[in-house]
DNA sequence: GCCCCAAACAACGA
DNA sequence: CTCGTTGTTTGGGG
């Protein structure tokens, strides 16, 4: 559930209150999605202490004194915890002993995906990408649907289905355009409504909610919103499968096909 | 272009014509879609006798004396051609030297492909097979549409776009109908009209071609025929992209779904 | 019209 | 709403 703008909230906030500090144990779920074994893992992170905490497209980074990275994918349900007593939470994927306190990753569903140092992803951050890139990607599969290709993580990191439609209809694009028959010129409308949704959405969101570390806050959503009825310049919300995906949006945006 | 009854009636023609004899030569175009080397076929055939030419699914079997078996594949426009003059022709893809004629196959786009001693297909023949098979596959894959079933040559080898539409006329059901929605009854018809709409087509093809090694009759198609706006019953043929091929087909023909 | 391949798409489970 | 896998469908080229 939580996309970009949400998890760059996190990251910092988890920063801001874990740093330094020095992981005592770790526990993780036997059921737990890892690239390697639990066993591995506590010894890759005991007795480091924490260098950084930060959003890499749908993950979260966790780097150690050691220089050991814990990416951290919650999937739909999964939400960071930071709990003085961790045996009370429930669905515990991944606890971090810290001294008074431990990281708890719940996640009812058992989705969370936890990868101690992959190979490093080639695939640009949402929040990094430049023409030429996206260019570059859209004449390799100019037939594409125009959201299918930004919700591809292999394209683009860190877009998912709520910001995609936020994104299209700032940039009055149709999710349904086939990618190879958009205008050159509209393709710049379309890199810089990727920045700025996503970095307003980050104001946003911590305006509202200036510590989260989990839940979501979508009330400012301007299309991709059960809550309303029409776009903020007043046409209505319509909502179709796209992508295999439900998605919001109107009729202001251009269909190129 | 021909599907399985002028195949039939190609493989008989070219038996009559040519069983006993003994290849003298082989010639086969560098161009040529083969599953081993030209110099490999010469030596495998050369010098043996043909011992009998089958149809088998959309390819001609020919079986010489040492038991090597070659298939041929004419894909859209390959051609059977017995040649006095084999170098006269053009576009020969294979030249079997018999004395004094020659087997050309010639095929100006150059698609048709051979096989010698392929592993055996477990697929079978649309002229063998029965209930219990087609609704084993219609379970497997319930959800497709029946004219994509049809033709699928992993299911059923034989069928082309063009008697399938006929078949399924015959049968009165909608190319488009779902194949697990078809009520079991209706199953019995569709065998019966693929082995009735085969057999006659082939009697069809003898009566107006009875010494036909290639080209095709298709006149006498009832509903996939562009000559005729109407079915034998009256109602207008329409005609439609359906498993991304064109399609005849009118209203007679029920949709299941 | 035929087949093959690759890309796009759908469905399901974890 | 997420990702991965698998199986199916579609489109292009030979």
């Amino acid at each position: 559930m939580p996309e970009l703008p949400d998890l760059t909230v996190f990251a910092e906030n988890l920063e801001a209150r874990l740093r330094g500090r020095t992981v005592r144990s770790v526990e993780c779920s036997p059921t737990a999605k890892l690239n390697i074994s639990p066993a591995e893992l506590r010894d890759a992170l005991c007795n480091r202490s924490i260098e950084s905490i930060r959003r890499a497209g749908k993950e979260v980074a966790f780097v150690f004194s050691n220089h050991a990275t814990l990416l951290v994918h919650l999937m739909l349900k999964g939400k960071f915890i930071i709990a003085t007593d961790p045996q009370e939470e429930k669905y515990r994927m991944l606890t971090l002993g810290l001294g008074a306190q431990a990281l708890v990753v719940s996640d009812y569903q058992e989705q969370t995906a936890l990868k101690l140092n992959p190979p490093p992803s080639s695939v640009p951050d949402a929040l990094d990408v430049d023409g030429a890139y996206l260019r570059r990607q859209i004449s390799k599969r100019s037939k594409t649907g125009l959201k299918a290709l930004l919700i591809d993580q292999e394209i683009l990191r860190g877009i998912g289905n709520a910001y995609v439609d936020e994104i299209l209809w700032q940039a009055k694009i149709s999710p349904k355009s086939i990618v190879g028959k958009i205008p050159d010129r509209v393709i710049d409308d379309l890199l810089i409504a990727i920045s700025n949704v996503l970095t307003d959405a980050i104001e946003q969101i911590k305006r509202r909610s200036p510590d989260a570390i989990s839940g979501e806050v979508r009330d400012f959503l301007r299309v991709h919103n059960p809550k309303r009825s029409n776009s903020p310049t007043g046409f209505p919300i319509k909502t179709e499968k796209v992508a295999s995906r439900t998605t919001y949006f109107t009729e202001e945006q251009v269909f190129y096909v």
